[in-house]
DNA sequence: GCCAACGTTGGC
DNA sequence: GCCAACGTTGGC
């Protein structure tokens, strides 16, 4: 089993979101980014964990738990013209991108702020925290998803 | 809104 | 296959 972190812009997709849908389930589309396709095809399974992260808002930081209820498959927006994800390259035969499904777990009353997580020195080996990352979907280990959920539970 | 950092593109 | 130019991300 593995730990993960998923960012999104709340303005497209927050935790809020995934909480108020059917089953509160959603598949996780729109990865564009080849770094993160491979983990999401390749190694993010059934029963993994998610950190929630929030990007370009106001307050960036961790807003919940997610888990991964369903493994990789073919990513259709980007098939589907009309769609902000369309990638002219991607085809029946060969889909290129890839989501998964995730569930809602658990929204953290206070957002764990990206603030305190990089004025903590337990985390300063996380992916999120290094300078001038833009890598949608990180591996955590499991200490250091512990310890950053334990920070509000 | 700025801008540093990064990924991608395309000419050569 | 190099690398300059460009577009995007995302914190501040």
């Amino acid at each position: 089993m593995n730990y993960w972190i998923f960012k999104s812009e709340p303005d497209t997709f927050s935790i809020d979101d995934l909480k108020s849908r059917p089953g509160q389930k959603e598949p996780w589309n729109g990865v564009r980014n080849y770094q993160a396709r491979n983990f999401l095809r390749d190694e993010v399974k059934v029963g993994d964990l998610i950190l929630f992260h929030h990007s370009s808002c106001k307050v960036p930081g961790i807003a919940g738990v997610a888990k991964v209820v369903k493994a990789a498959y073919p990513d259709h927006t980007a098939q589907d013209k009309t769609s902000d994800y369309y990638d002219p390259k991607a085809t029946q035969e060969n889909p290129i991108w890839y989501m998964v499904d995730v569930q809602f777990v658990e929204k953290f009353t206070d957002v764990i702020t990206l603030k305190e997580i990089k004025e903590n020195p337990k985390f300063e080996n996380l992916i999120l925290t290094r300078k001038g990352n833009r890598l949608s979907i990180m591996p955590i280990s499991k200490k250091e998803f512990e310890e950053l959920s334990k920070l509000r539970s």
